[in-house]
DNA sequence: CCTGAAAATCGCAGTCG
DNA sequence: CGACTGCGATTTTCAGG
């Protein structure tokens, strides 16, 4: 399951991750490879699975959502077909993660405003229990891994 | 704060959304708009601070982090810089929330192993009481808006 | 927003250590 | 086998309409 990467290859992850944009030319020079060879390590972290794409990135609040929170839903039972049908409807569901604990899951919400964010929840109500709260600030927005593990 | 975005700027931004690399040249063949005025679009949007960056999109556990999970931070006070300095320091706390509610943190932790994990959770216990929950599957990647809102 | 040119980059050969 | 060089095709960038 784990590929085993050099420093070279983590040069080129946390580059990448940084700037997925960067010309792999430009990318040589960063990690002290011709354009070439950098273009082989890329191509094999990409077959690899390492590298599982590349996505813009958008400010939620610059186009009409104002507000995101975090919803734990608590799903009775084990048919989970019309959650995952609902995540395809919802374009406002961002992120769904299946968890332990009391809570079988946890989804990013994005909405407009308080009463666009009621109507989500009152659909995800249909399900079984929530528990919402509102998102205040994002003192570390999602990063990548920087490195390997030091402890394992 | 809001931009006005017409369908040719969130053609754009979903397809930039599904793949970040995309040359501005092919861009523009699939939004039905000549080379020069697709990267003047992604340009404006870009500089409107619509498009926060691009980045390369890593398999956690193929880089050595088996684990991810959930970990939910009860913050008595209000003396948030050793908590914001720890995030600079562990490379493994992936995302970082304040939310409402009686928890005032969430964040999203990557490990090697669940005595690595158990490791980071007593680094985080210093501040306040933790909820841990360990992520079984992601039934949603995170995925970024895909129009805009239909209600506000 | 389009056209059209120069500059940079990409992709693919062949070659070396 | 992994990395470097050279060349044609594509893309990027910038001028002007």
């Amino acid at each position: 399951m784990t590929e085993s990467l050099d420093a070279t290859d983590w040069s080129i992850l946390i580059e990448l991750q940084r700037d997925g944009r960067l010309a792999l030319t430009e990318l040589g020079r960063r990690v002290s490879l011709s354009a070439s060879a950098t273009t082989e390590r890329v191509r094999r972290l990409e077959e690899a699975g390492v590298i599982t794409g590349y996505r813009a990135d958008v400010d939620l609040s610059k186009v009409g959502f104002a507000v995101l929170a975090v919803v734990r839903l608590k799903y009775p039972g084990n048919r989970h077909e019309p959650l995952h049908h609902l995540l395809g409807e919802r374009a406002e569901i961002l992120e769904c993660l299946r968890i332990t604990g009391d809570d079988c899951y946890t989804l990013k919400v994005a909405a407009a405003s308080m009463p666009h964010l009621e109507s989500i929840v009152n659909e995800l109500s249909q399900f079984g229990g929530t528990t919402t709260n509102v998102v205040y600030s994002q003192p570390l927005r999602f990063r990548g891994p920087q490195g390997p593990p030091r402890m394992g």
